[in-house]
DNA sequence: CGAGATTCATGTGAAGTATACCTTTAGGCTTAA
DNA sequence: AAGCCTAAAGGTATACTTCACATGAATCTCGTA
């Protein structure tokens, strides 16, 4: 019976109108074809860039922006153009695209040279070397490999607020340290203020040349929005309003594209799941929902377990008292007790204060110091996970447990 | 009553330690001449 | 003698611990009105 019934879901299955021509579109890691509203910042990044195309040196670039304003997708459109061109030419120039803030990839001056190495087909070990031993691997590879070497640092400011600016410094220093091969930069930043607190040698010759791209407003995504929907899914297939909707809820949050249009696509998976043929106001609101959840999901669960334990009996602290926020010393006690139950090594309070702290750069928890005056200080840790995800959460986190 | 000292509970920086992993080197074994 | 493998030695980055000092407002203390 149940086979009879898979076989008639699947040909249903196939019968039925998808609603995606083409997911792939919608998708966040898409360059598309088009880029609206974004015309004078790519004029200026090529602008800045043509010089590569005959082996001088192109200025190094700072972009700001907040997230989903399309820096990323900007600067890759560039230099992909840039990229084909130059090989049709046979002209040689290297890219290299790095995101600093996935973690354990390049989140310390180790590991972004050794990744940069990687970008550019040798291989390094992940620990072991000296680090002037992976910078000296580096310079020796470059003029062999390329003599324009053009280097995407994205999300920079994670990098510099885990591992310092001397890393940079290094980078700029290069070009005086080479003579057939030469570097540019171009370092991205969600951060708007994140250069003031920069040494002054590396900000002046990161920031030759600076640009923001500004925040997209409600009409220009309703642009980008149809744009690519038009592309991505069936005629007809999205209801009226859906897209203003969609919108709004992005404008909202300062412009941000890429949330945008991972709500459509969601909405649209979801809509198909439940055999909609069209995508309706209420597949909105449950991506939206959906949305917060699997980013939660992705990041918790990718978590180390000693995070993943400290975030616990937090969470589990927090429901239990019902009281609106948790102390160090206390949560420190409890975690002490779930530590054992789940067979690892207690940590130190100095770490877990630590720990702490990196959870609240995640988004996950909030923490801040107060003080108690005669009752001392400590940090007051809040939870910044929705309530009705809380529960989730907490089941997720025991099962990774058991 | 108010200014200044005290106090508490933990924040936080620096330095040290453990672990996991890397390369180099030396010794032992095998192999081919 | 040359070539290859293995184990030990020596070195590193990273996560964590230890130590020691810093913080900052509620409370206490004490001089003054």
């Amino acid at each position: 019976m149940v086979q009879r019934d898979l076989d008639g879901f699947f040909e249903s299955y196939l019968e039925k109108d998808p609603l995606f021509l083409n997911k792939k579109i919608i998708q966040s890691n898409y360059t598309p074809e088009e880029i609206p509203h974004r015309d004078k910042e790519i004029d200026s990044v090529a602008s800045i860039l043509a010089p590569a195309l005959r082996l001088d040196r192109p200025s190094n670039i700072f972009i700001y922006g907040k997230t989903g304003t399309g820096k990323t997708l900007t600067v890759k459109y560039v230099l992909t153009r840039l990229g084909t061109l130059c090989e049709k030419k046979s002209i040689n120039v290297k890219f290299v695209y790095i995101n600093c803030k996935l973690k354990r990839v390049a989140d310390t001056e180790y590991r972004l040279i050794a990744q940069i190495i990687r970008e550019l087909g040798s291989d390094v070990p992940a620990t072991g070397l000296p680090t002037d031993e992976v910078y000296k691997l580096f310079f020796d590879m470059l003029p062999s490999k390329t003599q324009l070497l053009i280097l995407v640092l994205d999300e920079i400011d994670q990098l510099v607020g885990k591992a310092g600016d001397e890393i940079l410094y290094n980078l700029t220093r290069i070009n005086s340290d080479l003579h057939n091969c030469q570097i540019s930069l171009i370092g991205i930043s969600n951060d708007l203020v994140f250069s003031n607190n920069l040494d002054p040698r590396v900000k002046s010759s990161l920031s030759e040349e600076e640009l923001v791209f500004p925040p997209y407003n409600a009409v220009q995504l309703q642009d980008i929005l149809r744009h690519r929907s038009t592309l991505a899914f069936r005629e007809n297939s999205i209801e009226d309003g859906v897209i203003e909707k969609c919108a709004a809820y992005a404008a909202r949050e300062h412009g941000d594209a890429r949330r945008a249009l991972e709500l459509l696509r969601v909405s649209g998976e979801l809509a198909e799941r439940q055999n909609s043929n069209k995508i309706k106001m209420k597949h909105l609101d449950m991506a939206e929902e959906k949305i917060e959840r699997d980013r939660l999901v992705d990041i918790i669960s990718t978590q180390p377990k000693q995070h993943q334990v400290v975030l616990y009996s937090i969470i589990k602290l927090y429901i239990d008292s019902k009281s609106k926020s948790i102390f160090t010393g206390d949560a420190y006690e409890y975690y002490k007790t779930v530590v054992k139950k789940v067979h690892l090594r207690p940590l130190t309070q100095r770490r877990f204060s630590d720990i702490v702290a990196e959870l609240d750069m995640l988004g996950i928890i909030c923490a801040r110091v107060v003080s108690k005056g005669r009752y001392g200080r400590t940090k007051e840790i809040g939870i910044d996970i929705p309530e009705q995800n809380l529960k989730d959460i907490e089941k997720l986190l025991e099962d990774i447990f058991s």
